[in-house]
RNA sequence: GCCCCCGUAGCUCAGCUGGAUAGAGCAGCGGACUUCUAAUCCGCAGGUCGCAGGUUCGAAUCCUGCCGGGGGCGCCA
């Protein structure tokens, strides 16, 4: 796969290997804070200087002359700046080759650069199965679902999973507000009061017949069908849907605990059966099995999550909300009291979603049936709009979405900035015969005579940082960084398109197939960015 | 009281595993439509990076303390 940053950062390496001296980390190769300092930068000499012993502007001398032989006419020149940092101006020739070594990969530019291969395995979203798909659970879709995608864009092996909460106490509840919707009575005081209770008890033939664990069976499996539909509809397709229920009817549960009490970690306490997972730095003790002989949702994620350890993957990621940040030390410590790597088990905590409405934040709550749901937020403004408003921040930001401007204002949103320059290149490119896209694109790019303007080189150079963007974007679990880099290359084309015409580019001195394959690569970019976010890349508007 | 997240432009937020003169969108002001798509572009204005110390060649970034906001601290999930 081609990464010519990359290269040329190996090539900085190999300069100061030939100095006597290996950096203690990475140096960094980045753009420049100004365009006049040059193409790329590095800090190499900084980080070399004190092993070499020698001030940092010097070893940036060095440094430099290594590198400009090493680099033959793919250079300009190199310069020293500021404490030590070595700017590298390269030839046009180098940014054309580098264009065309990335448009040679087709639409997977950017994608597996880095090969390190990993199963993973994401567990997210898993909503209580009785009511629909709230917004707060739509940010952990749109969260999830993206993480997914970069994950396998930079090479990993990734699994979709919802654990489904289908066995206990609010699955009993929500059995006995199916009953009584049924009856055409109101749910009990505890029960769930929304109107998709009685449609779904309506959907089930003799529900007032039906014993409570059979009602509660069928209701929530309709409400996990919706569930599912919600979110194909969304963009987001489960590899799996893991029970509960499952667990603690076949057993699991029981020997998971069994397990844990065989190597020592369990101890009755009031009746109850405790785990000590303060050996493993929980702040207290958790109870397994209550005095009432009932295991707790806490046992039977212990038995999912020996399950997930059996199966051996690299990672598992989970995806919680922060309001169950608390859980994370006591499955942890579950998790290592069973013999499990605690670098294989890894939390994402999700800030919580804020709907404001009329200048207000809207309550939510799906006992009482007063809540957004996805479905309707994405009647409301699509799902291109969606998906990129709930992952476009970091996940450890709280998120205000206000719904009046995202009604009123749709046309404000940056998904739309970054979607139209994708139809603009699109609608470029339709003006010109497929073949001859197809012949710019797999020509000699370095050999084109024409002399880059500013505009085209930073838009090389922006696309060219994809590869990098992707392995960071999934080490630091963070798509959020996906959408603003899809944010800047829009930005990128657009100044090009503003400042070089690329149909009859001749008549301003410019060559019209070099500007076709940039813009090919540019769209390409654009539609992979989109896609890692699940929003969609339309060519016309 | 303890734990987690946040505090950066008027607003919403990037940048946070240390690098050069701290960025984007929106809002505001002033300009540009005989267009390869104006859902666009150009310019202007806008900052004690919450506060105070510390670490070092260098701190928005790392450490400590404090202040403010959100979330959590159950034999609920």
């Amino acid at each position: 796969m081609a990464d010519p940053v990359k290269e040329l950062g190996e090539a900085v390496l190999a300069a100061a290997a030939e100095l006597g001296a290996t950096p203690k980390k990475r140096p960094t190769l980045e753009r420049p804070p100004q365009a006049d300092l040059g193409d790329y930068s590095s800090n190499a000499a900084m980080l070399l200087a004190g092993a070499l012993k020698s001030p940092p502007r010097e070893v940036a001398e060095r440094l430099g002359e290594k590198l400009a032989g090493a680099l033959g006419d793919a250079v300009e020149r190199v310069e020293v700046a500021g404490p030590g940092f070595l700017n590298l101006h390269l030839s046009d020739r180098w940014l054309k080759a580098a264009a065309a070594a990335a448009l040679a990969d087709g639409d997977r530019f950017g994608r597996t650069a880095y090969e390190v291969s990993e199963r993973v395995l994401v567990e997210f979203v898993s909503a209580n199965p009785t009511g629909p798909i709230t917004v707060a659970a739509a940010r952990h879709a749109a969260y999830g679902d993206s993480l997914c995608r970069i994950l396998e864009a930079a090479g990993d092996e990734v699994e979709r999973e919802y654990y489904v909460n289908d066995y206990g106490g609010q699955v009993q509840r929500f059995a006995a507000s199916l009953r009584a919707r049924a009856l055409g009575q109101e749910p009990p005081e505890d029960g769930y009061r929304g109107d998709y209770v009685a449609e779904v008890a309506a959907r089930i033939d003799g529900a007032a017949e039906l014993d409570d664990d059979e009602l509660a069976k069928r209701g929530v499996a309709l409400m996990v069908d919706a569930v599912r539909a919600t979110l194909e509809r969304f963009g987001v397709e489960m590899d799996r849907f893991s029970s509960e229920r499952a667990l603690q009817e076949g057993g699991a549960v029981d020997e998971a605990i069994e397990r844990l009490a065989e190597r020592g970690h369990v101890y009755e306490q009031d009746g109850a059966t405790w785990l000590r997972t303060t050996d493993y730095g929980d702040d207290k003790d958790r109870v397994l099995r209550r005095s009432n002989g009932e295991k707790t949702y806490f046992a039977a994620d212990i038995a999912y999550h020996e399950d997930k350890r059996e199966r051996a993957y690299d990672h598992a990621i989970d995806i919680l909300g922060a309001d169950h940040h608390g859980y994370v030390g006591r499955m942890k410590a579950a998790w290592e009291a069973l013999g499990g790597n605690p670098e294989r088990l890894e939390y994402v905590i999700m800030q919580l979603v804020n709907l404001v409405e009329g200048g207000e934040r809207a309550q939510m709550s799906k006992r009482e049936g007063q809540f957004v749901t996805l479905d309707a937020l994405v009647d409301d403004i699509g799902v291109d709009a969606t998906r990129w408003f709930l992952v476009q921040r970091s996940p450890d930001t709280a998120l205000d979405l206000d719904l009046d401007l995202a009604r009123s204002h749709s046309q404000d949103n940056p998904v739309y900035y970054v979607q139209y320059a994708h139809a603009r290149i699109a609608s470029i490119l339709r003006r010109v015969d497929a073949e001859r896209v197809a012949a710019a694109v797999a020509g000699d790019l370095a050999a084109s005579p024409e002399a880059l303007h500013p505009s085209a080189r930073d838009l090389i150079k922006k696309l060219l940082e994809l590869p990098e963007e992707i392995r960071v974007a999934a080490e630091r679990r963070a798509p959020h960084r996906i959408a603003a880099d899809a944010t800047e290359v829009a930005q990128a084309f657009t100044a090009f398109y503003r400042d070089c015409k690329v149909i009859g580019a001749a008549e301003e001195g410019g060559d019209e197939d070099l500007r076709l394959a940039l813009c090919e690569l540019a769209r390409r970019t654009l539609a992979s960015s989109l896609d890692l976010l699940g929003v969609s890349a339309p060519d016309r508007m």
